[in-house]
DNA sequence: GCGGCGCTGTGATCCAGGTCACACTTTCGG
DNA sequence: CCGAAAGTGTGACCTGGATCACAGCGCCGC
């Protein structure tokens, strides 16, 4: 029970409460483990629990029903997921699944709310937290709308640097296994298209392979792309 | 200020204070009024504050560098907007305009903080709409990255029809004012385009004008092209 | 150490939708 | 009531990306 009252010291919005509180809620909390590619609920169901990352790494996105679906993000340690249905009591937005082997607390409905009610300063984080991705949804739907291919891939190539970025002396390394699939999926666009994109990129010397991750050398020009 | 308080009753998240609350509520926030096509806030400016719509109509949209914007929302009385800058401190994260004369009651920072940290029903409240914005954003993304033009056209009219809809013998009718223009830019696409679109549609019967407004005359027919 | 599978790279085609260019109609302000 | 401005309807054209079809390639398991 202790590595759980130590990951949810971490979680921002359980920050608030008491160290006793956080025992509390990890006691209450169920604990589930995932396998690599295993789903962990789909799109359209009822959902009545929320999901802690306390290892591993989740892919939220759009099934859709031509295959090829949307990436709406991918989240990992100390994130948390699912919430939206117990907020406003529709069904599961999104699809999620574990990408590898991934270890989650589960809450439900009534221990989520109550620490919601009950602690002004954990709901404040929620609504930040939420406001957050709705600001972030909002501007994957600006840059499905305005930026072509090139510009998307770029773009966010950009974001995961940010996010998973290392700097190295010969540029920005992306620290994370990606495929040219999986970037598909996250721009809203074929593999080919993405592989035709990344070629002329590597070919003008924006970016290299690493063994299996990409080096982003020259993030001016990536940024140029965007547009 | 009876009348500013008859609103904030009807606004949800203001539901739960007392008369007492609300009409100090009430003697707190400003009124500011703006003309047809006048701008309310821009993207990227620091906002400080949140708008409750007394009475008008105002679009909330993403402005693009190259003209032809894309249009998040269409908000009326009792809605209210402004709200994201203020939960998770960002800048405006998409600009506002009056569709046509529009009367506003402005909340400060302060004020909506107080209130949702002193109501944990309005927090609840605050969180289910931003919760349901996040889901509505969401599926944009998945529509802009799924649908082909007529798919979305005909989606939005559904959608369009859902909100504004008035039944008639022959069919529903849209009633508000919305041109091709408009339409486009909530559909994200050019508005030559969707003339087409809607021609055909006209020309199949599903759809016809009634004098300024649309009328939907097979809805499912509609629905079948949401694919 | 080799067989297979997941990933990458690229060519050939096709077509939905963007762009440009007008003409026509409706509306509205002065 | 008239002229300008806003909105509508369509043709001609071009092009970015989807689709299909393979050919390497490297890593993993047996």
């Amino acid at each position: 029970m202790t590595r759980a009252g130590d990951l949810l010291r971490r979680v921002p919005f359980l920050a608030a409460l008491t160290v006793t509180d956080r025992r509390a809620l990890a006691a209450a909390a169920n604990r589930r483990r995932f396998g690599r590619g295993e789903a962990i609920f789909d799109k359209d169901e009822r959902g009545e629990s929320l999901f802690i990352i306390e290892e591993g790494s989740v892919r939220i996105y759009l099934p859709s029903p031509q295959g090829a679906d949307l990436t709406l993000a991918v989240l990992g340690a100390g994130d948390f997921f699912g919430d939206m249905a117990l907020l406003d009591g529709g069904p599961r937005s999104a699809s999620a699944t574990a990408l590898r082997e991934t270890a989650t607390l589960v809450l439900g409905r009534a221990d989520f709310t109550a620490v919601l009610k009950s602690r002004p300063q954990s709901a404040m984080a929620v609504l930040a937290a939420v406001a957050q991705r709705l600001r972030e949804a909002d501007e994957m739907a600006g840059d499905l709308a305005f930026l072509d291919v090139g510009g998307r891939v770029a773009k966010k190539l950009l974001e995961l640097a940010a996010a998973h970025g290392v700097r190295r002396p010969e540029g920005t390394l992306l620290d994370l296994p990606l495929t040219q699939e999986g970037l598909a999926n996250m721009v809203g666009v074929t593999r080919e298209s993405v592989n035709r994109h990344l070629s002329t990129l590597r070919r003008r010397g924006v970016i290299a392979r690493e063994g299996r991750r990409f080096l982003i050398r020259d993030a001016e020009a990536l940024r140029r792309y965007v547009a």
